[in-house]
DNA sequence: TATGAATGAGCATTCATTCAT
DNA sequence: GATGAATGAATGCTCATTCAT
């Protein structure tokens, strides 16, 4: 077995307990699934990119598709429990979605690797185990709106509806920006889609400033 | 050869000369790909759901990459062209985004196959025709955006953020209907949309009424 | 694919409308799981035998085990059938189970592979798929038997007992005679097996002159 | 380790000196080698079944094959031992026919893992290792049948026929009894199988009271 | 002696593609 | 153009065996 060249990198990706092989598996299956799809990764590919033997993988998993669940859960809960921790502290509804908006740019920039294949996930007939996890980024964002539509700061309007404008914001801005249709640096898009989150927020523009 | 159960149901897939078995082609291949993704679709079910065999594919398309290739530039096309068609009488660059939100929409629910083949596309290997594609979506909206933005309409901001900005609140709401996550109405979606990008494009809030 | 090098052999095993190809695959299978049993034989060297295609085996079976049920329920059938046969014209039970016995042999000696296969299932997993065989060389010993009591040439005895008795020795014997352990004559050693099944069945000793 | 659950049951397969586990791995084997067949068993259910690490096996066994061939040549040191007690204190050929009959049914009824193993090997390529076995349960019944015949009591025949005609009748009457086709008591099916062996090998018929 | 993670050759099976008809 | 049997490289997965601890 070569030395991991990993180690260092991911320790979000390894569990407590879990081996260095398993860390090792889960980090090239990570990275060749973000390059070329799960069905487009073969096994043979991991193992060798892992530096271990092929059937190494099925010490660790079970099948092809149990590792790519399990990394993908693995992923979620990293995201999901990265914007939760970004609102830990606050309570104004306000500073939770300029902090959430924060804390998704950050770990789309510190992790693409994770942040990509939950992207990825999503138009896969893998997408299905997304309905299981519980809560997902999906339900912080719509939570904290629910919070602030109640407590007056944002307009009355359905609070999945208003997630879905600010995910979507966030997301196709990083896709742009990461294939290089903007060329704003990443500092600046950050308070551009605040500043627009809060423009779909608010009972009128802007009154909230960040 | 079976009767061909697409015949009046998607003329936009059928080109000016091309036969009919490549259509059927066409619409197998986009429905099974949209279902099951590229890679998890087998020139064999293709073939059993136009009603024809196996070989015949390849009488066609040169292989099954080409024929996913064509496929997507045809369903961009179609896109695109309704988009374009939708502004083409408008002169008011606010007028345009609310025709093209509007359109999308409509679109995405018309034919749903297409959207939804041209969305999986992008998160796949083939994502990389993208760039060969003049116009794409993206691009009309863009350019609609750059002229509200020179005639005053807009507020001043990079027209391609704006752009990513708008797209992907029409898409994630979108995907958040189509997965059951919003109950709203369609049409109440869409003013809800356009009500959304107008907020984040003008200079003061929905200074403009749709 | 090279020339069938069975064509002229076993057409026994050769279904009328089935291919050429299906029953090279056949023999091929037949020879191979005889020598090494089921699991001992690979799919590639069934191919190899054959003269085809690994994939092709997969256009006529679909699966190696369904290949080897389908070649024993053949195997059976051309074992039922021959015995049948060998007394249609019978009446006198004595006389059918003298043609049985030798019919047994000749047809060991005849087809030694079918034989040999046939017995190779017994003892195997497959060996399940007996119960569903209606009637097997069993059942025709058995009735043969029956008949020959109610009609009083045989003693009263539990009729599934006796044709395990007769039955028994036949194969034991075969084996023998096959592993070189008998080197007695063929044909003499028909002789001896159905003297020896008379003794067995009859009220007294060898009355029925062969 | 697990406590061994055939500490009691099955102390023949325990040589002196051998350890517990060595014993736990044979009975491991035997069971899933009698069930699944030799190829069919996997090394890890062995060691599963066997309560020990996988591992484990090769510190007692070379390989699978050779833990498949010792035990083989277990069972049938077993069973040939049985048999030869059964006529230690016997003089008459047809009293050590008799004993050997019963004998060899009562084995297969006390030990019927290591009965079937013994018979499935005969279908196998293991099957060749017979040959290097001396005596087998084949040639007790051979010598005995060979001494009948110089003495007179049994008419003149080649000893290895009569020895194929008697063991086939009993294993057939052991097989249908195992797969539920004989009803008749055990018992009972000794003395029919004792009458039909003297039938068999008799001057004329019975003339020998069991 | 016992462990169990790791191995890697080998397996059954799939599937995009070809080609004689 | 259309067929469909045949192909064979490639795939996910298995399993007897090894070896550091």
């Amino acid at each position: 077995m070569k030395p991991n060249p990993y180690k260092n990198q991911l320790t979000t990706l390894k569990r407590k307990g879990s081996s260095d092989t398993e860390a090792r598996i889960r980090n090239a299956a990570l990275n060749l699934f973000t390059k070329k799809g799960i069905k487009g990764t073969t096994t043979r590919e991991i193992a060798t990119k892992a530096g271990i033997a092929e059937g190494t993988i099925y010490k660790h998993f079970k099948s092809k598709e149990e590792l790519a669940v399990k990394l993908f859960l693995h992923c979620m809960d990293a995201f999901t429990t990265e914007l939760l921790e970004s609102i830990r502290e606050l309570t104004d509804p306000r500073d939770k979605i300029a902090a959430l908006i924060k804390s998704f740019f950050y770990f789309a920039k510190r992790e693409p690797k994770i942040y990509s294949y939950i992207m990825v996930v999503h138009h896969t007939e893998l997408g299905k185990v997304l309905k299981q996890i519980e809560p997902k980024p999906k339900d912080v964002f719509t939570q904290v709106i629910r919070e602030g539509i109640q407590k007056g700061y944002f307009r009355k309007m359905d609070e999945n509806l208003a997630a879905a404008l600010v995910i979507g914001m966030m997301t196709r801005v990083i896709l742009f920006y990461e294939r290089g249709l903007i060329t704003t640096s990443y500092t600046e898009l950050i308070s551009e889609v605040v500043e627009a989150a809060f423009r779909v927020l608010n009972e009128t523009k802007s009154e909230y400033n960040i």
